[in-house]
DNA sequence: CATAAAAATATTGAATACAAAATTCATTTA
DNA sequence: TAAATGAATTTTGTATTCAATATTTTTATG
C-alpha cells in the first residue's frame, strides 16, 4: 500500500479523483484491468492508497465515458468492446470529422491551411518501413491538428471522451499509405479552395473506406484465428 | 426535509444517485437551479432528504455531462451556456445527424422508411396555428425516430448526453414549416431512394439553414434587448 | 469611511463505519 | 452426483465524521 499524498502547492490543485480517474484509466488501456473484470472497490481503493470515497468518484466519471459499466448492487465492471460497436465508434467518427472539416473551413487562417499541408509533404515516392511508419505519424497528427483548428469544444470533448482515435489507430488497421496518401491531399486542397461540400465528402468518403477496411480485415482475422480482442 | 425511501422490490432497483441525477438534471431545466448558481452540497442533499455521499456521485456525473461545472475545493456550479456553445452543440448535432441518416439509409425497412414518410403526411396547403404547433411536434418526432431507426447506441447516447436536443426546439428559433417541410420531405425521398450522398447533403443543408437561422434571431434579439438567456 | 487583518462560519475532500444485499462455500437432501 | 439450502464472507450503498480550505463577517486601523 503506497499511500499518495498530495502537495497543494497553491496553484494547480487537483483532488484525489482526478488522479485515480487518469490512473485507472490507463490501467484499462493497458490492460491491467481486464475487459470484463470486475472491479474490486475495496481492493483497488487500498492497491492506489485512497479510501472508496473519491474511487467511486473516478468510477463514476469512466462509467460515464463508457469504459466501465455499472450495475446497481452489483457494482463495475470493465466494459468489453464488441466489434460492432467499434464499428459505431468509427460511424460517429466520421460525423464528427465531417463537422471539424467544415469549421476548419471557417475558421482556419492561411497559415493553418498550410500547415496542414505540411504534414504530408514529405512523402510521396519510394515506401520503406519507416516511412510508412512517418506516415502513420503524420496521419494521426493531421487528424488531431484538424480538430485543433476547428476550435470547437464539443467536438474535442466528444473527441476525447469516447476515445473515438484509439480505436481507429490499431496496428494493422490502416490502408496503405500509397492509397490514403492521395486522399489526404485531396482534402487539404478542398479545405484551401474553401469549398465545404467537397471537402466534408472527400472525407467521409476518405473515412468511410477506411472503416469499410476494417470490416475486412476483422472478417479476414475471424478465419484466421478465432480472437476478437480490440 | 423529505426523506426518500426506496423499496427495493427485486427487480427494477435503483440506487438514490440515479434519482438524485434525474432530479437534479430537471431541476436544473426548470430554471430551479439557476445558470452560474452555486450548488451547495449540504443544502441541496438535505433539501433532497439525502445525505453528501450519493449526491456527489450525481453531481459528477451532471459534470461530465458538461450541465455542471466543477472546481477543486469551490465545488460545482450550474453551467452557463453562451450563445457560442449554443452554435457548437448545433453543429455537432449536423454531423450526428448525418451519421444517422447513413445509417438509417443503410439499415431502415421499408416499414421504417413509410413511417418516417407518415410524420410529414398531414402537412400542406393552409397553415394555422393549430397546424404549425402539429408540425413542430411532427419535426422533433421525425429527428427523434431517425436516432432509434440508426440503431447506433454511441450516437443514442451522446445525443442524450450533451442534451444536443433541448437546444434545437426552442420557441422562436425554428425556421417556418412553409419552407422546412419540403426539406424534410426531400431527405425522406432520398432515404427511400437509398441514395447516402444526397440524403446526407439534403440533412446537412437542413440543418445548416437552421443553424443559420439561431444566429439572426440570436442577433435580432440583441438589437431589441439585450438578454442572452438560451 | 474605505480597507486590511483577524475571527467566525461554512464548505469541501476524504476516511471510516455499518446496515443491507450479493456472493461464495460448505452442508444437506433428493 | 447434482441440486437445494443456508450459514459465512464479501461487497455495496449511504451516513457520519473531521481536518483542511474557502468564504463571510466582524473588528481594527489609516
Amino acid at each position: 500500500m503506497n499511500k499518495i499524498v498530495l502537495t497543494n502547492n497553491d496553484e494547480n490543485f487537483e483532488n484525489l479523483n482526478a488522479h485515480l480517474y487518469r490512473k485507472i484509466k490507463e490501467m484499462i488501456w493497458n490492460k491491467i484491468l481486464r475487459p470484463g473484470e470486475k472491479i474490486k472497490q475495496e481492493h483497488l481503493a487500498h492497491e492506489l492508497g485512497v479510501s472508496r470515497t473519491p474511487l467511486i468518484k473516478a468510477l463514476e466519471r469512466l462509467t460515464a465515458e463508457r469504459l466501465l459499466e455499472y450495475i446497481p448492487r452489483r457494482g463495475y465492471t470493465v466494459k468489453k468492446l464488441t466489434f460492432d460497436e467499434m464499428m459505431e465508434i468509427f460511424s460517429v467518427r466520421i460525423g464528427l470529422e465531417s463537422v471539424a472539416v467544415k469549421e476548419v473551413i471557417d475558421k482556419a487562417t492561411a497559415g493553418e491551411v498550410e500547415e496542414l499541408k505540411q504534414y504530408f509533404k514529405p512523402f510521396g515516392g519510394e515506401w520503406n518501413k519507416e516511412k510508412k511508419r512517418d506516415y502513420l505519424l503524420a496521419d494521426q497528427q493531421f487528424h488531431a491538428r484538424l480538430f485543433e483548428i476547428a476550435d470547437n469544444s464539443l467536438l474535442t470533448d466528444i473527441n476525447e471522451m469516447f476515445n473515438i482515435y484509439r480505436f481507429s489507430y490499431q496496428k494493422g488497421l490502416m490502408r496503405a499509405p500509397e492509397v490514403t496518401l492521395s486522399e489526404h491531399q485531396e482534402i487539404i486542397k478542398q479545405v484551401e479552395n474553401r469549398d465545404v461540400e467537397k471537402a466534408q465528402l472527400l472525407m467521409m468518403e476518405h473515412l468511410e473506406k477506411s472503416r469499410k477496411n476494417i470490416r475486412k480485415v476483422y472478417e479476414s482475422r475471424l478465419n484466421s484465428n478465432g480472437e476478437t480482442n480490440w
